[in-house]
RNA sequence: GGCGGCAUAGCCAAGUGGUAAGGCAGCGGUCUGCAAAACCGCUAUUCACCAGUUCGAAUCUGGUUGCCGCCUCCA
């Protein structure tokens, strides 16, 4: 809330709550989604790594504008519709090596919770009806835009609203129940209130499901920037108007990803995962794209930026690789500098505000120091069992490295035996075949050990 | 118009007062049957621009320029 950094001290002592806004069911997630999915996994595993008890809520908003006139155009129910996006999501989120939230509640079993918010709020005075609609009254709530550090009174009204359609008293209220239109009301989309037959809006959405969650006042709110106005601010009128709380203690936002520096938001430009999927790439090279530069700053998407990911990550799976191909029986001096090195540098630059370059900076300056003493000899098998623990260690953060098992496809360890033979009888031309072979089959060969990686 | 953010090499990207991390690409070398991988060396007197503060500034202050996001029923 101070808009700066601070040291993260939880509400109770050894114990996390988060709270971050979920997808809408309605489409195969964009990059944005990507990115805000995969920050908060990285901020939830990042404090679980270092000793916290976290609980990490994330909504699914399955009953909205968007969800409601794509199940129109697909013929579905509303369910069958967003039940079949939720599916993809929870596929999605796997493929990104994105830790489940420990709940994904929905909108759609959380409207009673919404109707008893509303409902104290009418008590308060801080909502009213108006041709039934519900209506939040902001100029009943003093502490507005805080967050946003927004000035109500210098905003341009009605930039992207168009203000004919809503009978609000004041242009800058905001929704909290919106009447449901005819077709709506035809397909059961609506609950019967005292205000009349309504869906929830976005904002109080957020608000009631967290609050049911993880209590009237948790750690960590995350989201994307985008978000922060207005939604977050209503979440926080919402909130504040009952409990005097701002209903998290924290609130952390990503940055947006662009295309060419533009937020490219219309739907034939829409960057999904389906796209970059069809690109060649994979959700684990997406996840490393994606959260290895800060989350405070803007991405921009390029296809040759993701190639870049693919590089490095291959650059630490040949080191994983060869760590797990060392046979010799020796025993490094000085192993254990090296292994405290490798999650002290990943936990001083994660601690100063997730300082992901850092930490990455710090695992690739290992990865130099681990090829020079495998040049050298200077590591056996148990050091290198310990090393790649240290790994496996700090990797239940970081969530990219390949601790791949042995080569296992028969096809592929007989064309090696093939080709090593083809080598010792200087056969190189079919060696030279059986390697493009290889490589077509997304095989690393690696002469001189005549070491193999997958 | 208001509010917020960003600007560091060919590209990506750390660094918020002490003399420019890391990755990619490039060049030269070692190794190799040739490659690949790995390793060694080289590659920003300079951090959008202009002033100022300071012994010292990419970092602080003021100004300028460029770009981006948001402006309350898209979530």
């Amino acid at each position: 809330m101070s808009r700066t950094k601070e040291p993260f001290e939880p509400i109770q002592p050894g114990k996390v709550s988060i709270y971050s806004c979920g997808p809408t069911a309605h489409a195969r997630m964009d990059m944005g989604e990507c990115r805000r999915f995969i920050f908060a996994d990285l901020l939830s595993r990042y404090l679980d790594f270092r000793g916290y008890s976290v609980t990490h809520i994330m909504n699914i908003t399955d009953m909205d504008d968007k969800t409601i006139n794509g199940s129109e155009k697909a013929g579905l129910s509303l369910s069958e519709f967003t039940e079949k996006h939720i599916d993809y999501f929870k596929k999605d989120l796997a493929d990104l090596n994105i830790k489940p939230a420990a709940e994904y509640p929905k909108t759609s079993e959380h409207i009673e919770d919404m109707v008893l918010l509303a409902e104290k709020l009418v008590n308060k005075g801080f909502a009213y009806e108006k041709l039934r609609s519900l209506y939040f009254d902001i100029s009943r709530f003093s502490d507005y835009g805080r967050l946003s550090g927004i000035d109500l009174n210098k905003i341009k009204i009605g930039a992207t609203v168009d203000l004919d359609e809503y009978e609000k008293d004041n242009p800058r209220d905001f929704t909290l129940f919106k009447r449901s239109r005819l077709s709506e009301l035809k397909r059961g989309i609506y609950v019967k209130t005292d205000w009349g037959n309504v869906r929830p809006s976005w904002h109080i959405q957020c608000a009631a499901m967290s609050m049911k969650y993880l209590g009237e006042f948790f750690d960590i709110h995350t989201s994307s920037r985008a978000l922060v106005f207005p939604h977050h601010e209503n979440e926080i009128a919402i909130a504040q108007s009952l409990t005097g709380k701002p209903l998290a203690k924290y609130w952390i936002h990503c940055d947006q990803v662009l295309i060419n520096n533009k937020n490219i938001n219309d739907k034939e430009n829409r960057l999904t995962l389906e796209k970059l999927y069809d690109l060649g790439f994979s959700g684990r090279e997406i996840r490393y794209w994606l959260f290895s530069s800060h989350y405070r700053k803007p991405i921009n998407f390029s296809v040759e930026r993701l190639e870049y990911a693919k590089h490095s990550l291959k650059r630490l799976d040949i080191c994983i690789n060869s760590l797990m191909n060392l046979k010799d029986e020796l025993s490094y001096p000085e192993l254990d500098q090296l292994i405290y090195d490798i999650k002290h540098g990943v936990v001083t630059a994660m601690d100063d505000d997730l300082n992901i370059s850092a930490a990455l900076a710090s695992i690739f300056n290992i990865i130099k120091q681990i090829n020079i003493l495998i040049l050298k000899k200077m590591l056996g098998k148990d050091d290198a069992s310990k090393i790649i623990d240290a790994f496996r260690n700090i990797d239940s953060v970081l969530g990219i490295f390949n601790f791949g098992d042995e080569i296992s496809n028969p096809e592929i360890l007989r064309l090696i035996e093939e080709r090593n033979k083809a080598r010792a009888e200087k056969n190189w031309d079919l060696a030279d075949n059986i390697r493009k072979q290889l490589i077509s089959l997304g095989v690393t060969v690696k002469d001189q050990k005549m070491n193999i990686s997958a």
